[in-house]
This record gives C-alpha cells, sequence and structure tokens, in this order.
DNA sequence: TGGGCGATTCGCT
DNA sequence: GCGAATCGCCCAC
C-alpha cells in the first residue's frame, strides 16, 4: 500500500474553496485516533458566517495566524470543534472538521463518547472533537506534526456541497463537502 | 458590566 | 420534531 504524503504549510496556503474538498477523504489522526474526512465546512474570511468576519479577537487570534495550524473553539458552551486554518497568513479563513469515518482507535473513541454505534462516534463536529480528545490543548498547534497526523487521500471520492448546518448568516453558500452517499455524514446532503 | 447568542448534541414526546 | 443543557464570547449600555 502506497504511503500518502503528510500533509503541512503548503497544503493549507491556498483558498479555502481550494483546500476544502480536498480535504474530502484524506486521512486525520490525533495521537493515533481518528480516521477519514467524510464532511467539512468552508469559512472564508469575508464570510459573515465566519468566526473571524468581525476582525481579530482573543478567540479567533489562530484564524489570523499561519496556515496549517489547528483553530479549536468551544461551541454552545459543551462541545469542542476542530477546524484547519488556510490561505496565506492574515487572510482568516478555517476548513471546520464536521465527521469522520472511524478507522483507527475505534475502541478509545467508543469510550470518550460512550456509545457503540461507530455511526455515531464522528458524525458531527462536537462528536469529532470528543472522540478524538480535541480540547483547548489543541488551539494553534501545527497540524504536521504530533499529536497530529494529517494524510492525503489516494483517490478523490465522488464530493457532493450543499449549504452549510447552524448558521444564521450566508445560510445560502454552498460551502459543505462531503462523501456523496457516506453512512457517517452529521446529516445527509439533499 | 450584563444580557443575548451561538459553526451542537441528546433525550423526550 | 422540540427544547434543555451550558458557558465563553462579544457588544451595547
Amino acid at each position: 500500500m502506497p504511503k500518502t504524503p503528510r500533509l503541512h504549510g503548503p497544503f493549507f496556503a491556498r483558498s479555502v474553496h481550494e483546500v476544502a474538498p480536498e480535504l474530502i477523504g484524506a486521512t486525520l489522526l490525533v495521537d493515533g485516533v481518528g480516521g477519514t474526512i467524510v464532511e467539512v465546512e468552508a469559512y472564508h474570511h469575508t464570510d459573515p458566517a465566519a468566526h473571524s468576519f468581525i476582525g481579530p479577537t482573543q478567540r479567533n487570534a489562530v484564524m489570523f495566524g499561519s496556515p496549517g495550524f489547528a483553530y479549536v473553539y468551544r461551541s454552545y458552551g459543551i462541545h469542542w470543534c476542530l477546524n484547519f486554518v488556510c490561505e496565506p497568513e492574515g487572510s482568516a479563513s478555517a476548513v471546520l472538521i464536521r465527521a469522520i469515518e472511524p478507522a483507527e482507535g475505534v475502541a478509545a473513541m467508543r469510550r470518550r463518547r460512550g456509545l457503540s454505534d461507530i455511526r455515531a462516534l464522528c458524525s458531527g463536529p462536537g462528536k469529532v472533537g470528543q472522540a478524538l480528545a480535541v480540547g483547548p490543548g489543541h488551539n494553534g498547534l501545527a497540524l504536521d506534526r504530533a499529536p497530529f497526523e494529517l494524510r492525503a487521500r489516494d483517490a478523490a471520492p465522488a464530493i457532493v456541497t450543499g449549504p452549510r448546518i447552524g448558521i444564521s448568516k450566508a445560510v445560502e453558500l454552498p460551502w459543505r463537502y462531503g462523501v456523496a452517499g457516506s453512512a457517517f455524514l452529521s446529516r445527509p446532503f439533499r
């Protein structure tokens, strides 16, 4: 089996609209636990739904830094969500990792999630954070070094797009990407 | 300094 | 399908 290249800086130093669809099918591991990315959303700095739209703040500071780093934020006071920072430094764009098809460390993911159904382990951004044990300590870490391991896909799967989920601004923009027909999506594509 | 609001999830109806 | 849980962030007062 061919060893796929590890994704690093130059891969992310492009528009989120190029990077996001190319992340579909890539492998994401955190401390050896994870699997295949099957769903992401793009957040561009000119996009009213992006955390960076209002300008630099303490929370979104990492988005204004270098591409190829992790931006982790707390959602609804409960969940931790993982993003990959994209584009040249200062552009403040990122890709939200919304769903993963579990492959490595499934036992650990089941334990952390308190569930056995493999389809429910990583089928949502908050679930991914919990299953991969992503937290505030990961905010600002480089994606090409431990604890992250991020590898390019061997071949591009069939990709579908649609409107993003759970936002109230720019709801019409079709910047959600996923594997067509996957059983591991947060929600089906219409 | 306080109130409203999330890039969500889960359980109950 | 609906609403509670839960709290940090952000802006208006």
